[in-house]
DNA sequence: CCAGTCCAAATTGTATGCAATTTGCTCAGA
DNA sequence: TCTGAGCAAATTGCATACAATTTGGACTGG
């Protein structure tokens, strides 16, 4: 989210609700393609209209839900070949604050993202999916933090965001834990030693395995 | 911006508003850190203020504007190295564009764009500036769309806006034109080729000078 | 003259009401 | 049974009204 709003203690309403939303979205409450009306969403959370439309609004700019003047807005539905667009310009921008970080991590930065990552072997090793997905998303964070560039961070952090919901329960794919954190190991090391080109290239392999991954349960569940 | 938003024939008076708000940011009838009175938005459209209010929620998710709860709206006034940020986020999406252009673009497309580059040639020889501008536009934008990725190309599409009002009369630099036209040419000829990381060096060598260009400028005005 | 407090005007945030469009249902007619 | 016209209910878009917060300045005390 680009986070030029409101990011203070000071919350208005209308924040408040986007946020909730959002929640909602990522967290499966709300389904792609699930209608979002106005009048319920008011309710449901004790408010009027006017903050509502303001929220539907803020997220339909940042690609989570969709709507159409007079038609009303719902979660985003994306096809097949959207996801698959999501994914690569995931990748991109996921290789792109590697290579970046490669290029600009501070020495803390880089000690700080090798200990996440050996704390991340461990779980991988104990078979906590759950603790790992969270390491994960804080792993991949401080890849884009190194970046140091605050809008390819945002960027980045809004797709991981947007593909959120078309991509639970890819980490319980057999084995999957485990390859993933040796592709970490393959980033880490690049960003590490300043490899710009090999941190892009370790990161967009990472990430698209992941894209194979999620096309794999995809068919799964079709099936 | 992400046109998940309306943009059908049946535009809401919140998104022509948006379109006329950020109209006036980027030609320069709103100048950065100026005020966004809700009231006198409102009046001078002749609407009322629930309109305004959306529209100015909608700009400020795309990063024209800034809205603090309470304080109200401003144009985004950045600080150097805010713009610095900018500046190298939109070097970096032009360049993976033109990385994936080069792997992907249709040989239709690739004659478009070097019919489109000799046609530059010529303006540039002919030093009319603001035709070449605007074919510069049309020449970035079509390497966008070569990339064949809708969110990348809509995120680089933002990021040009937003740095648009930072770098006014960019191209009135002595012989900027004429170099300007010399780097599309590497790209060009890159892209043609197929050559994915001759595209991504060569945008980022074109967007970087381009920077350069502004901040020789900008250290002229301050001057 | 300066700092600080307090109040009024201005401005933003939210609620409510009404107009306009869409949606879905009923019911005639083939 | 199917199609389509037409009306009622539901839903969105916009305006207006009101509440809450901020802003600017007058005034007091030092």
């Amino acid at each position: 989210m680009q986070t030029r709003m409101s990011t203070d203690t000071n919350p208005t309403l209308s924040d408040k609700l986007a946020t909730a939303i959002a929640d909602g979205i990522l967290n499966g409450t709300l389904s792609p393609g699930e209608r979002l009306d106005e009048a319920g969403l008011a309710e449901q959370h004790g408010v009027s209209r006017t903050p509502v439309r303001e929220a539907l609004r803020q997220l339909a700019m940042s690609g989570l839900i969709d709507m159409r003047p007079r038609k009303g807005a719902i979660v985003s539905k994306a096809t097949p070949e959207e996801i698959e667009s999501l994914f690569v310009a995931m990748a991109e921008m996921e290789a792109t604050c590697a290579r970046l970080a490669a290029m600009s991590m501070t020495p803390i930065e880089r000690r700080r993202l090798q200990a996440r990552h050996e704390s991340m072997i461990a779980l991988a090793a104990a078979g906590e999916t759950e603790a790992y997905s969270d390491a994960n998303v804080a792993f991949h964070s401080a890849i884009y933090a190194g970046a140091h560039n605050a809008p390819l961070a945002e960027y980045a952090m809004s797709l991981r965001r947007r593909v959120g919901p078309f991509r639970r329960a890819q980490f319980r794919m057999d084995g999957r834990l485990l390859r993933s954190n040796q592709e970490h190991d393959a980033v880490v090391r690049a960003i590490l030693s300043g490899d710009a080109a090999g941190a892009h290239a370790a990161m967009i392999h990472h990430v698209s395995l992941v894209e194979d991954a999620f096309e794999a349960f995809a068919a799964i569940n079709a099936a």
